[in-house]
DNA sequence: TATGAATGAGTTTTCATTCAT
DNA sequence: AATGAATGAAAACTCATTCAT
């Protein structure tokens, strides 16, 4: 996978020569501070109850200086979701793909593992992404496309190489590659509402003895 | 599974006596009409996007006729959700849970291809379901919570029984069985992309042949 | 000079069959009253200080209301200017413009007294275009040069005509008829503010004889 | 024509001595530079889309910066607005109003040629004056209303020397006056739009014949 | 019952001015 | 003096809902 072009949110970078730099890193501690505030409230109000002056409380700034870093709602909501994307994208890149590297089993344990910690260890950006995203608006309807594209396109390269080497049956494996994001999807949300870090081992285990072995019990 | 309680939508049903069964059927019949026409919209322009002009306007109706039928925005929408819902927890319900009725193949068969079947012929109330409704207020959140958690629980007391019937692996049943819901529910987005019917059937025997037997080739 | 199309206002007209004359005829009336009572702060106040609740106020409507009828602030203010611009064109159009159907005294005397009436008896709509029109936006100077252009092009062509019957002497034509109309403008901006009904007959024959007989005493 | 009060435009004139003699020559060249700076833009933009940001961009200074020379961004445009205003009287000032001096048609010919030399020599002061002044508010009418009036007092004079000299006919030497004014403005907006320096001759000797001998071939 | 004009609270965004550095 | 980030008052516009006819 690719990393995407990476999106800088404000407006028009200022300029800074050597001089300013202390103001520039000053700049982007500020808009963290923002961007992390608002995650806050979108992840918990969703995109649509969110006002701007939920943001700018939470932020604790001024009206006019959400629009000094942001162009507008829609553009810090657009920028927290490019980064939790890219984050799960990330985590995934790590990972092997040469199926011969090792046993699919290994494989699918590590790059489950991380996909599943790596939402918890954002519950925010989860939410957001799993709740408030869907159906906001095309351009974020395509993004998710883009995103969930490709992690299916990364997954069915992968098990149709297994498939090649003999690791694994033959299964339709454009289907399987989506029944899989759709299964991790569901264990991700379902932690979202426990809450209960403990079940991250179980919920792999148990994700990959239903895929790897399914439910009968012998063939 | 146990039917929830009707959700009438008009503010107060005026007691109809014999003389007004034939008004009474009339303002049912117009009632569905808008219902029809809503659905559509909200499908496909999303809740928020979607303004009661546009309602009304695809009903044929007056503004205010709109809300002599519904109370708001909002009712008209939950009453949608709840029909779907309602008839996929119908489609599953007539589903024989006695698992020694027959092989776990055969009822998972039934069932799948039952619920793609009842997403497939109504794409727009899937897409409300599975696009518009997520996290719109929290009572919508209740009742897809209340929907999903039902449907797993039935999943669940299924392959529990299976499983005590020896027909089925030892598995972690809690998570396997939020997993076949996720999986079913990428599916039907799949499906509602594509738009391809004649897949059902291969998108029935991947889910199944994945989740029955596994990837891997033997044991 | 030919009649520019006639601008509606509101967004769509509705399509009002005959049951509906009477509301139709309302609203219209409606409109009407907004229009004036927006005249009347914009000519006050002009276009930058007037704000919709002024408007609103003055009208004595809901702020909703006023969108009802009008799209924004600018387009009524351009309505509006379409108005005294379509007047005054009417009131010069009525002028008899074969110059030997009378002596250029005469024919001059008809229009001059005619144009100064129509702005005499538009007072509000005169401030507005002279004082609050001028430089507001592209369109509005756009609109306003090609009335002024209409205006020359017509008392070019008039003197034009008289010159080739010789009853005008040899004059740069061009320059002579900007002139004709700055001095117009001139002497309607000072009746606005003297707001003496009285002296346009005076005025009207200081014009006159300024321009025909020119100020030296003999030649 | 008497001078009007200079407006110094910064809050307070801070106490130079000697020694800052370098520093406040400085400030003042600064000052000119964000004045010049601040005409071409409000000429080209008109007062109510000029945003500070465009002035203190065009200028090359920082926000805060313009603060220390300017109370606002009103108070800049006044400024500008008088120095026009003081421009044009000096320029008629210096005519010799003693009627005797020379020929009506000489003095006309020297102070009309003088005036339209004047606007055009600075088309940005010029537009200013002529497009985003008139109805900014009561301040600048006042202003305007002033500027016209003395010019016309001092016309309305010339006139009537020259009337009771015998040099001229009787006239509406009020209205005349006005009327001429109007000519004038009128002349100077028409350069404005066509930038044809040669024509200042043509207009000068158009505007004199005009007004001195009139339209009519003989009387 | 049906209509659609009227309502006004609520929301985003702009931009002149201030002020800490 | 110079800077430019921060401020927040003010303004336009939207749209779900009401209500007189």
């Amino acid at each position: 996978m690719s990393a995407p072009a990476r999106r800088d949110g404000a407006h028009d970078e200022p300029p800074h020569d050597g001089r300013s730099t202390r103001a520039a890193a000053m700049r982007e501690s500020r808009r963290r501070a923002v961007l992390d505030a608002s995650l806050r409230v979108f992840s918990e109000k969703g995109y649509h109850a969110t006002r701007i002056s939920d943001l700018i409380e939470a932020a604790g700034i001024a009206r006019g200086t959400f629009y000094l870093y942001f162009e507008s709602k829609n553009a810090i909501f657009h920028e927290l979701l490019d980064q939790l994307l890219e984050r799960i994208r990330a985590s995934v890149d790590g990972v092997d793909t040469r199926v011969d590297a090792a046993p699919l089993r290994e494989q699918l344990l590590v790059i489950v593992r991380r996909v599943l910690a790596t939402f918890h260890q954002h519950p925010e950006l989860t939410r957001l992404v799993l709740r408030s995203a869907p159906g906001l608006d095309d351009e974020v309807d395509r993004k998710l496309a883009a995103f969930y594209g490709q992690l299916h396109a990364w997954l069915a390269v992968s098990l149709q190489n297994a498939q090649a080497l003999g690791l694994m049956r033959v299964l339709d494996v454009d289907f399987v590659s989506w029944s899989v994001i759709g299964a991790v999807k569901q264990i991700v949300e379902l932690s979202l509402e426990r809450r209960e870090g403990a079940d991250l081992d179980r919920a792999t285990r148990a994700l990959l003895d239903l895929h790897l072995d399914g439910m009968l019990l012998a063939r």
